[in-house]
DNA sequence: CTACATTTGACAAAATTTGACAAGCCAAAT
DNA sequence: ATTTGGCTTGTCAAATTTTGTCAAATGTAG
């Protein structure tokens, strides 16, 4: 399964160079779950999305989008013709 | 927040003249939980859908379908951008 | 080897979900 | 006016899932 929001925290944390740990003090969590986050092991909250892009200097609406784009797949469990006749029914109402 | 199984089942049922307490009997569950999954206030889990569909002979694949979209919406709980740009890229990775 | 970063697995606490039960509501029949 | 039948609602305990931590393991660069 992929993991966008993970891959995108990793990306950006990496190329300022900065560490599981000091992120994760911001947060305000332990080392460890930061690095589930990262991998996907472990879901983010909202509310650490939106600390993660202040703190990476990331847009928001950007992460808050991998974010529930990876909440989306991970209720696609069925069958490829059945997740995606629900994907037709759900944009459809999204639309209104 | 709309609620596309529970709506199916109540028509199904209706159009067949079946009480709640019979649909329920066959899932083995209490009447009340049947109207809540109606209403839309629980959840069924997959296994009752398809208990359901077999019950009141209607296509598993299709109830299946409805019980998805209602989980994928409910992940939608942001601001319509957010949302829709989420779902693009959900749908992208299913294609695949 | 040492030092530091990250990952892993086990665990308790917290939060959510599940289904049952009992009481309530409402319309129709008596 | 009361009873009956179907459905709904609120509340509860049990079960399950999620969350975050800790300690140990693994990886990585000097």
């Amino acid at each position: 399964m992929i993991n966008h929001l993970g891959q995108k925290i990793r990306d950006l944390r990496e190329k300022q160079n900065l560490l599981l740990r000091q992120v994760a003090a911001q947060l305000e969590v332990d080392t460890a779950l930061m690095s589930k986050i990262e991998r996907g092991e472990r879901n983010a909250s909202k509310q650490q999305v939106i600390d993660i892009a202040k703190f990476l200097k990331a847009d928001k609406g950007e992460l808050l989008t991998l974010w529930m784009a990876d909440k989306i797949e991970s209720s696609l469990i069925e069958e490829p013709k059945v997740a995606y006749e629900a994907m037709k029914i759900a944009n459809k109402n999204l639309k209104k």
